[in-house]
RNA sequence: CGGGGUGUAGCGCAGUUGGCCAGCGCACCGCGUUUGGGACGCGGGGGUCGGCGGUUCAAGUCCGCCCACCCCGACCA
């Protein structure tokens, strides 16, 4: 609503982020330091990707369960590497109902300690399993330095964690999920991720192997966007998730867990945009289409308004929206919505109803170049096919963008250099010291090994050692 | 938690060496004219100047302390 343009991204990404958000009704800050609202238009497309997420998970045998805010301390103490990489970023309630408690309770940073406290009752023989369940909730991360649906306070996700009999099981389930992320993310949201497996370094507090899918940003920063982890029997162990197996022998489970959070807007926001703003996918867009009535007189408006309405109703099976605010003039309606990101932009005149045409005009090619002049006539099939289309290219130009900011430099003086305009994709020893050694001299972390890469000859770009895989290293947020 | 910065209307800001009634743009409300790429006129509403204390006849302005937020580092989905 407001008429002050956005920075452009080429000058200052970082507020055009921040203050995209805001103009657009995505979210706004909270009171409390570091925690956000999420807006209904932000919302809405969060909604849009639950919708998504969890029919692939109901799809795959997985059903929905709900689990406490509040675990006790004790329960996150239970696995040594757990503990360890989330104690200092805990909430932690201590008083209830004004009198202390006899044991502190933690604001769920994540739910492994108490859905496993809960799997050891469940679980009690090989018949039990695999237990597949997902919650949708909000955890609590008390980030030092945090910024709008990438790092906040809390944050909204869903948490899949599931119990299997055999180590393979649980491999393939958590290669499954990322599967699935990976699935999403192209076909829905026109992301093109790398699906990966992290460093151990970089892997989750008590997991076995973490996968990841990375997504490059316009900035060329990296955005882990999902992950998926092969907790091994560490949390079973932990917990006791123990089962008789087929020969009446006591055994460790084997479990697994994965999220994808809200933390997904930003990187669509930040796949998509441009200095205009937003560029929602079509397949996840909260609006799919804006319908903008243009007229002069009340004559002109009642002919219009008709027209609208009949052509909103043909359109019933997308998601349309018709701008009738009267106080507001149509040019000033198509930045409005350009901003926000809506995909298609139908304007309907005089002109138009006399010719029994709309105007299209598509939000990915800026200005005239953009605009379509259809017959109303199968007018859903048409956008359909303009929208399947809409969505082709949004993938195409990210997938363009990433794959010409990935760099394989071929020693470190170069890897040095290109860091920070894009991701290298060089061999890497697997030593610790070398990721750390980079890290501390480019800010370049391991992102991820991609998951089908064949093993090959190379020397490490740090050290010079032999390795075997390449690793894409990448600034990230 | 270290380094830097900012707090005046919803947002962006001005306010001189302390001085009369705290202002401007946008947004908001009313009326009228407008409307195919960010309309205009007239009229209006909205403030404990981040908080507390001090100096002074007089503090948005000077001094002290505190608080909050933002940016840069260490940590992270």
């Amino acid at each position: 609503m407001s008429e002050d343009k956005l920075p452009k991204q080429s000058e200052n990404f970082s507020e055009w982020y921040n203050q995209l958000i805001q103009k657009a009704e995505m979210a706004d800050y909270a009171p409390v330091r570091g925690c956000m609202v999420v807006r209904p238009y932000g919302w809405a497309l969060w909604e849009n990707i639950q919708k998504e997420l969890d029919a692939r998970f109901k799809a795959s045998g997985h059903v929905n369960a709900a689990f406490p805010l509040f675990i006790p301390m004790s329960f996150l103490e239970k696995e040594k590497e757990h503990v360890e990489g989330f104690a200092p970023e805990l909430a932690v309630v201590t008083i209830g109902g004004g009198q202390t408690l006899e044991e502190p309770l933690v604001v769920r940073p994540t739910s492994e300690t108490i859905i496993g406290y809960m799997y050891s009752k469940w679980v009690k023989s090989y018949r039990d399993l695999p237990i597949l369940i997902n919650q949708w909730a909000n955890v609590v991360r008390w980030e030092m330095r945090t910024r709008m649906f990438l790092r906040t306070l809390e944050f909204y996700w869903q948490e899949g964690h599931t119990a299997h009999e055999t180590a393979q099981e649980a491999e393939e389930e958590t290669l499954k999920i990322l599967d699935l992320y990976t699935d999403f993310a192209i076909n829905e949201a026109a992301v093109p991720v790398i699906p990966g497996i992290k460093s151990d370094a970089e892997k989750f507090a008590g997991a076995q192997r973490s996968y990841t899918i990375e997504a490059m940003m316009l900035d060329t920063k990296a955005l882990q966007s999902g992950t998926s982890h092969n907790l091994g029997q560490n949390f079973a162990k932990a917990f006791d998730i123990q089962y008789l197996d087929r020969n009446n022998e006591q055994q460790f489970a084997w479990t697994t867990s994965w999220g994808l959070s809200t933390r997904f807007i930003g990187a669509i926001i930040m796949t998509h945009g441009d200095d205009q703003g937003l560029i929602m996918p079509p397949r996840l867009a909260p609006i799919q289409i804006v319908i903008v009535p243009i007229f002069r007189s009340e004559q002109e408006q009642e002919v219009v308004m008709t027209r609208v309405k009949e052509i909103s109703a043909q359109l019933s099976q997308f998601r349309v929206k018709v701008d009738d605010r009267e106080n507001l003039t149509p040019g000033f309606k198509f930045n409005d919505w350009e901003m926000r990101g809506v995909p298609l932009r139908i304007e309907i005149g005089p002109r138009d109803v006399a010719n029994n045409t709309v105007v299209v005009a598509q939000r990915d090619i800026p200005g005239k170049a953009g605009k379509l002049f259809l017959s109303t006539e199968n007018l859903a099939t048409q956008v359909e096919d303009i929208l399947n289309k809409f969505h082709d290219r949004l993938l195409e130009k990210a997938t363009n963008f990433r794959d010409s900011h990935i760099f394989e430099p071929q020693d470190y003086a170069e890897f040095q250099k290109i860091i920070s305009n894009g991701w290298a994709y060089a061999y890497w020893c697997g030593d610790p010291t070398c990721e750390d050694a980079i890290k501390q001299e480019t800010k370049a972390t391991t992102r991820c090994r991609d998951l089908y890469q064949e093993k090959s000859e190379g020397k490490c770009i740090y050290c010079g050692e032999p390795a075997q895989y390449k690793t894409y290293f990448a600034r990230a947020y």
